[in-house]
DNA sequence: CTTGCTTTGTAGTAAAATTACAAAAATTAT
DNA sequence: ATAATTTTTGTAATTTTACTACAAAGCAAG
């Protein structure tokens, strides 16, 4: 049956909302009705009865039945449970752009649902693989240089910070010149970690370049289709939601969250629980000095 | 009607889980037998029929759609309606450890969740006065100095580069001394800006009691209770959830979305859209160098 | 234009939920 | 203590809701 088939396709991880809209394209015309009658306001939805339903998309009861069943739900109920859950919270609305006239509450939920939506999507793209690769190569790596340019330097920095409390050899040199530097003075057990949201920066391709020329291992925090993910020997690739304007929410908290897997791996990979950094043992720290 | 009176009690703005929880010693016999039958598994019930929901309480059919319309809801599928979304929410608000026998999906997984359970439960908690106030002060402030050691070191530099971007004039001074330095030369029009994730950390309280000293106004993005909030005059707080290894999750994630937050306050209220650095603009930067 | 396939709807069936009512507890007053 | 009243619980009937089988309509290929 081909219509298994297109079941397969379209059921996913993802919440149900999100399944139908992208599945909209592919839908015929009655199942159209019905996904857009049920997108038009899925909240009211899970209150009406197939009938109501039905009626309200100008269609027959079997065919919401059918609708329903394609979408991975034993029934119409089934369907609606999916249904409501999908609609908790309101994350579902792909991504809601910031306006001048949000008010405080606006642009707040706003934000916090955009980077949840951009987790949740994350989640969906995120490669296990790709993750169990680079956690092997920087527990190998015996030392690791960490660079990011502009808005990535926060990020390298917390890749530094997090790397090291999870017992590696982390580096992030803050200027241009000490991140060419290290660049071209690769040793057998470097490893680069460049990070760029664009994967364009010309300063950030230069360092990849140069890390190049050795032959060094290089991996990549960056967008999959960019020129740092090609120079690089492995690629953690964010997915880059259709672009929006800066204000909107953070890719940058998906990239901090990436590194907080990265470091759970490394721990749980060596089996030392990370040292917590509490205030005793900061003051032991600073005795030292 | 006594039970009307129950009912009003009984129902809030909460979850019908936590509802369910709360009201469990009020009830009776029968309604307790269905009432922790379901919080059993509440997950499950939303699959089950009223009459296998009975029989497995040992009650009958009419008995469980009472107990619902107790609940505030309409009936039985409309309880499970809510219950469906209850159980939703509730994943979030139980926060997942990392183990150490979590295969790389787990963990991945695991963590995104928890980082989404950390930003709903920010959502609930957030205060947009708070927002409001700390956006108003800091478009005000002359000049902004940011304070983060450790890891928050990261989340510092994030902020300069948001704060930057939307226009204002921010300055992170990365190391100690240029911080104390700071911190005892206040002048009118500053503004000091101060996170900590633990909100203890001597070195930033001693920052704190430097600029406090000429009675300078300090923002803090640290938690709600602790020596830092109390040393600011106005106070960002972000709930720590139960203490958990640094391994599960990333409130940090949460600090850094509160950073957009304000950059996106800062701007609407401006009403300049931040400039996009691209690679056009970065030459330009690099052309006046 | 006909054959075979897919899609949609009609009508009937099954199941699920709700209501009305009666029986059984529990509570109160005598 | 026990009768009367109220509350609670269950049985049976009713209604609503969802599902299935089948037939008609629409569509594509020969």
């Amino acid at each position: 049956m081909s219509q298994t088939n297109k079941v397969a396709a379209w059921s996913s991880e993802l919440n149900l909302i999100c399944e139908m809209r992208s599945a909209l394209s592919h839908l015929n015309k009655t199942e159209k009705k019905i996904a857009q009658n049920i997108l038009a306001d899925p909240e009211a939805a899970t209150q009406k009865s197939i009938a109501v339903l039905a009626k309200n998309s100008g269609v027959s009861e079997p065919s919401v039945n059918r609708f329903c069943k394609r979408f991975d739900t034993t029934g119409f109920p089934d369907f609606k449970l999916k249904l409501a859950k999908a609609a908790v919270s309101g994350i579902w609305e792909t991504v809601h752009p910031v306006k001048p006239e949000d008010d405080t509450g606006k642009y707040t939920t706003k934000i916090i649902n955009n980077t949840i939506a951009n987790l949740m999507a994350f989640k969906q793209s995120v490669s296990y693989q790709q993750i169990q690769l680079a956690v092997d190569a920087l527990i190998r790596a015996k030392r690791i240089f960490i660079v990011g340019l502009g808005g990535s330097s926060a990020t390298a920095r917390d890749a530094e910070c997090k790397f090291f409390q999870s017992g590696l050899s982390a580096c992030y040199p803050v200027d241009l010149i000490m991140q060419r530097m290290v660049a071209s003075n690769y040793a057998v057990g470097d490893l680069y970690f460049l990070i760029s949201q664009t994967g364009e920066t010309k300063e950030i391709i230069e360092v990849a370049e140069l890390a190049k020329l050795n032959n060094a291992p290089i991996i990549c925090l960056a967008p999959e289709i960019s020129r740092l993910s090609r120079l690089s020997t492995l690629k953690l690739q964010i997915g880059r939601v259709n672009s929006l304007d800066r204000l909107s929410f953070s890719s940058q908290a998906t990239y901090q969250v990436m590194l907080d897997i990265l470091a759970a791996g490394i721990s749980v990979q060596k089996n030392t629980t990370a040292r917590i950094l509490n205030k005793d043992c900061l003051k032991e720290c600073y005795k030292v000095i």
